[in-house]
DNA sequence: TTCTAAAATTGAGTCAATTCTGTTTTTGTG
DNA sequence: CACAAAAACAGAATTGACTCAATTTTAGAA
């Protein structure tokens, strides 16, 4: 079962992503039907349950994408760091908030997560506290970095800071997609602010 | 327009939220079906889109009697707070996850956080932010009585403080909700591990 | 008491996600 | 190549939240 179904497949997903993403995007998440996205990717809206479980994990895929892309731009702030905590965490945060909004809509992002917690057995919602965890992980590895080039000290809960760390971000970030007029600028200065408290407590 | 019709209003408004919280509890959320909710209430499925402007409002409803109830538990530890800012925090957060699954079931408050992102400008979604807000408060009362009884520094930004303190509660009861299995002792004992970094940032 | 406008209720109808069942396509074997 | 089993597809049927036009109930004026 190697050729034609396969390659079958692997067109029917990309044609179905792609066509949501479109109509998401054009007309919002809710206003996105099934139907229109099946006849836009040329499938049956049958053939699309058969793919995906739901409408959410069809948002879900898409999402993953975008923090994936996220995370990779992550790594390069953890492997070399600016040579300042406060900087530094500013950075690494910056980047996840920066990026976004690049593919996808706060309306997207109020839907992604609202699936999260709705469903959190479904495999977006397991995949959307994956990632949340990876991110979490991010945020450990740049204090360990931090701990080993002497800028945050060695008797620090590291696990506990980087949840809290990230546990704070994500709850503003989930504030600042609930209002559509938030600017980006504010949560990050928001954010930066919060984590003046932690830096003193935590710089060399 | 003070008397019969009043009363019916509020009596209607009782039964409804009466039969909605028994059925939520009983079948889930979306196990819930509006008709069997109006039949039980006794009024029909237009009358209680006649109060609630949605499925989501009725379970808010809910929501904001068991998170007032908390509200008004925490003002006792507020204006008496133990002489310790750990113990003080702990015990302030310590009432707000107690009481939590009082009334309401993990996955009722799973519906309800979501239905607070997805729909932000409903009235439950404006609501939700409010007590979120007010709790935020409530943790920054406590902040500004430790800094007067002088157990914690004058020059700590307490608004920042604060909401970092709840955004990071808020943040791990979502994740606790989100696991059936998640027992309330281990969500405490995670979260003051968390604060003891703070509280070693800001005690005297 | 009688009557009228305003307020509230009703439940059949609409709409869109999801399910289900019969049909078609693909695969691997003889 | 022919064929049977497995996999995938199609789209009609179901389901449940929500709407709306018609009807009933209440308030309060005459």
């Amino acid at each position: 079962m190697s050729g034609l179904r396969a390659r079958q497949k692997a067109d029917r997903h990309r044609r179905i992503i792609e066509a949501a993403a479109d109509l998401f995007r054009e007309a919002g998440y809710e206003g996105a039907k099934i139907e229109t996205i099946a006849a836009q990717a040329e499938v049956s809206v049958g053939t699309i349950y058969n793919y995906y479980e739901n409408k959410g994990d069809i948002l879900g895929a898409i999402v993953s994408m975008e923090v994936n892309e996220v995370l990779n731009a992550g790594r390069g702030v953890v492997s070399n760091p600016p040579a300042n905590v406060g900087d530094a965490l500013d950075t690494l945060l910056g980047i996840y908030i920066e990026h976004s909004l690049h593919y996808l809509s706060k309306e997207m992002w109020r839907q992604a997560m609202a699936i999260s917690t709705q469903l959190p057995d479904s495999p977006f919602g397991q995949a959307y506290t994956g990632l949340d965890r990876t991110l979490t992980e991010q945020i450990r590895a740049l204090i360990v970095r931090l701990q080993e080039v002497g800028l945050v000290r060695r008797d620090i809960d590291g696990p506990a800071l980087g949840e809290l760390i990230f546990n704070n971000m994500n709850m503003m970030f989930i504030e600042f997609v609930k209002r559509d007029e938030a600017r980006i600028a504010e949560l990050r200065a928001a954010i930066r602010r919060q984590n003046r408290i932690l830096v003193a407590a935590i710089a060399v």
